[in-house]
DNA sequence: TAAGGTACTGGCATGAAAGTTAGTACCGCC
DNA sequence: GGCGGTACTAACTTTCATGCCAGTACCTTA
C-alpha cells in the first residue's frame, strides 16, 4: 500500500521499522512516549536540560506540579534511565537530579519542540481567530 | 539565581522568554503542549506527516484508537490549525485529513522525537535491566 | 432485503490520573 | 517550644480522559 503519493515532501521521515506506517498498539515506544510526553515529564526534562537541580527548584520551575506528581514523574524518568538521582546523606536532606546522557539526547529533541510550542501557543490558543 | 554551573554544555537552549526558567502555570503553551503531546495527538500528527490520509486509514495506523478519540483529537488539532479537513460531499462520505503548513513545521520536530523513542524504547522499557 | 462500509455523534460507565491532606525525621531559627 | 524548611510517602477523593456501545444517512454488494 502506497501512502505518500503527491504530498509536500516531508523532510523528516518516520522510522522505517513501521510496517505499513502502522503504530503498533503493544509497542514499548507507546509506553516510553507516554512517559516523556506526559504533562509533567516534558517540563521536568526541559528544566533539567539546563543542568542539575534540586527537588525544591524543580517544584518551583514546573509551576503547579504537586509533590506527588513530581515524585512520581521523577521516579518514572529515573527508571527509564533518563534522570539520575544523587542523594546526599546530609542532615537537611539534599537530593540533586540531573539528566543522564540518554536524557540529554532526548532533551536535545524535546527542547526545540517546546520552544516551537512556546512561540506558537499564544497565536494558536488565544489566536487571531475570534470565534 | 544562577542555574547552570558546571554541567555538560546543553547544545539546546530553552526559550529566553522563560523568566528564571520557570514554566508558568497559566501559559497557553501548556495547553498547546497538552494537545500535541496527547496520547493520540502525537500518533495522528506522525501519521499525517507522511501525507494526507482518510479517516479509516488514520484509524488503522494509530492502532487502538477509538472512533471517538480519533474524532476528538482531529477536531482539536484542526482547531489549532495543525490539521486541515477536506470533506467531499460524495455519496459514500470521503474526508481527507492533512497537515497544514504549521502542522508540517511541528511534525518536523515531532518526527525525530518519536524516532528516538522508537529506537530506544525496547532498551528502556523491556531493557537490559532484569529487575 | 439484509448486511456492510464510510464518517461520524452522543450517552453512560469506568478506571486511571491527578489533586488534597496528612505524616515522617531531623534540623535551624526566633 | 513551635514553626518552617527539605524531601519525601501513603491514603483518600475527585476529576477527567478514555472506552464501549448504539445510532445516523446513504450507498453498494450479495
Amino acid at each position: 500500500m502506497k501512502v505518500s503519493t503527491a504530498d509536500p515532501a516531508p523532510a523528516t521521515r518516520l522510522p522505517a521499522a513501521l510496517a505499513d506506517g502502522v503504530f503498533p498498539a503493544g509497542c514499548p515506544s507507546r509506553t516510553l512516549l507516554d512517559h516523556i510526553t506526559s504533562k509533567w515529564g516534558v517540563l521536568i526534562l526541559l528544566a533539567l536540560s539546563e543542568g542539575g537541580q534540586r527537588w525544591s527548584e524543580l517544584r518551583r520551575r514546573a509551576e503547579g506540579v504537586s509533590e506527588k506528581m513530581l515524585a512520581q514523574t521523577l521516579k518514572t524518568l529515573e527508571r527509564d534511565g533518563l534522570v539520575s538521582r544523587k542523594a546526599q546523606p546530609v542532615i537537611p536532606p539534599r537530593v540533586d537530579y540531573s539528566l543522564t546522557e540518554r536524557g540529554y539526547e532526548l532533551s536535545a529533541l524535546l527542547v526545540p519542540l517546546v520552544a516551537w510550542a512556546f512561540e506558537n501557543a499564544d497565536d494558536i490558543i488565544n489566536g487571531p481567530r475570534t470565534d
